[in-house]
DNA sequence: CTTAATATAGACCATTTAGTCCACAATTCA
DNA sequence: TGAATTGTGGACTAAATGGTCTATATTAAG
């Protein structure tokens, strides 16, 4: 009914005249971004954690992000793609952070008491309570998507090796076998704890989950 | 455009009659039921467990149960109740059952063994892969959804304490505390267990998991 | 200033969504 | 038989969905 692009005139054709080779500088050929786009992606990997692929519409995220349709689009084609980078800014935001701190020359077993006290915290404080992107993503989109699958079983290897480095700190008499059987002993139970702390299971009940789950690593010898 | 309701008459105003008090028995008044509730329920809760609810539509839950769109929600007034209606029914079929295996008269250590081999098993059969309903309803809806927060936190609760007795029959000397943190951690791993086997993570990972958290219950004492 | 290149805003669209409504069918009861 | 009651099929709808397209704005280079 009402068309509003007649005015003006032979663009398409103008368009398609060259495609300059410039090696993307920060400042380049045309008109400049008017976003920062790990500010747009955390953003929206915020409303993918919280509320899932399915569940977050374009609408949202053009909410969140302030941005217009087709600025969205021209930067990141498609609202599978936006999922995908989502889940690598997660891994450099958040699972390396987490890695980090796995790392960090903290007592071996303070280390292991942080990772798993992250969960209760975080459900402790209340607000959103969003889990880990990770283990939602798992649920939500890993068993149909096999590129989701793939970068999250990549955060989760990433997971398990930092800890059975800690835990081969503390278990220096133990084979690598019965480091690495513990380790994902802890990544399941942190998992788990995520999964949990969402639908609002108690805290005493997290907190013991974390007391047996250190209990193997901590007692004796 | 095209009407095609013009042709009977005066409806509504008999139906607004009476609202005959029968206690509903099997064999009601009206027209039979062609469907049988817990079958097109086993039906939709295997759509909801394995795609979640944003990820369901009604197309797939009509082509799934055979049903017209008019005996769906007569029957079952919404999609949201639909989704309650499923996550109760995997109470009934499945906690319930796991928690029976859990009481059976197996040794205590096959008790949990089996609990926790199940995941592993069930990645390894290839087959679907849907994980666990609770796990995934908890990252899909518990956090926006206080029906289904509840009804998840009964059934990990049911899981939780059929553990806790199992763990209590193996441990003799321990204290409540310690049997419930072990309960716990166990059921943690069971659920980190569920989400990590949706995105693939291969099966010795997931074995090395199920190892780590056995070997705190069946090691010495 | 002109031209090329890129970004923005938002009108527009085809499809899908959950949900309603009613003509009609099938049953029970009197 | 006929009234009352309940179920069925599917046409229909309003709103929302993800995605496209283009007039225009803004920059750099020549």
């Amino acid at each position: 009914m009402n068309l509003i692009y007649e005015i003006g005139t032979d663009w398409s054709t103008i368009m398609k005249t060259r495609k300059r080779e410039t090696k993307k500088k920060s400042q380049s050929v045309g008109r400049p971004r008017e976003f920062i786009e790990e500010d747009v992606l955390d953003n929206v990997m915020s409303l993918f954690w919280k509320q899932g692929y399915e569940g977050t519409g374009l609408s949202h995220i053009l909410a969140a992000t302030g941005l217009a349709k087709g600025s969205l689009y021209k930067a990141f084609q498609s609202k599978h793609n936006l999922y995908l980078k989502s889940l690598e800014r997660y891994e450099v935001v958040h699972v390396d952070a987490a890695v980090k701190a796995l790392r960090s020359n903290e007592s071996p077993i303070k280390r292991l008491d942080d990772f798993l006290s992250a969960p209760i915290n975080d459900a402790l404080t209340g607000r959103e309570n969003k889990g880990c992107f990770l283990c939602n993503a798992s649920a939500d989109r890993a068993d149909i998507d096999i590129e989701t699958s793939q970068h999250v079983k990549r955060s989760f290897k990433k997971l398990g090796q930092a800890l059975s480095l800690v835990v081969s700190d503390i278990k220096l008499d133990w084979t690598k076998d019965q480091i690495d059987q513990a380790a994902q002993m802890l990544l399941s139970v942190y998992s788990g704890l995520r999964i949990m702390s969402r639908s609002g299971v108690d805290i005493d009940t997290l907190k013991a989950s974390k007391a047996g789950a250190l209990s193997l690593i901590v007692n004796d010898t």
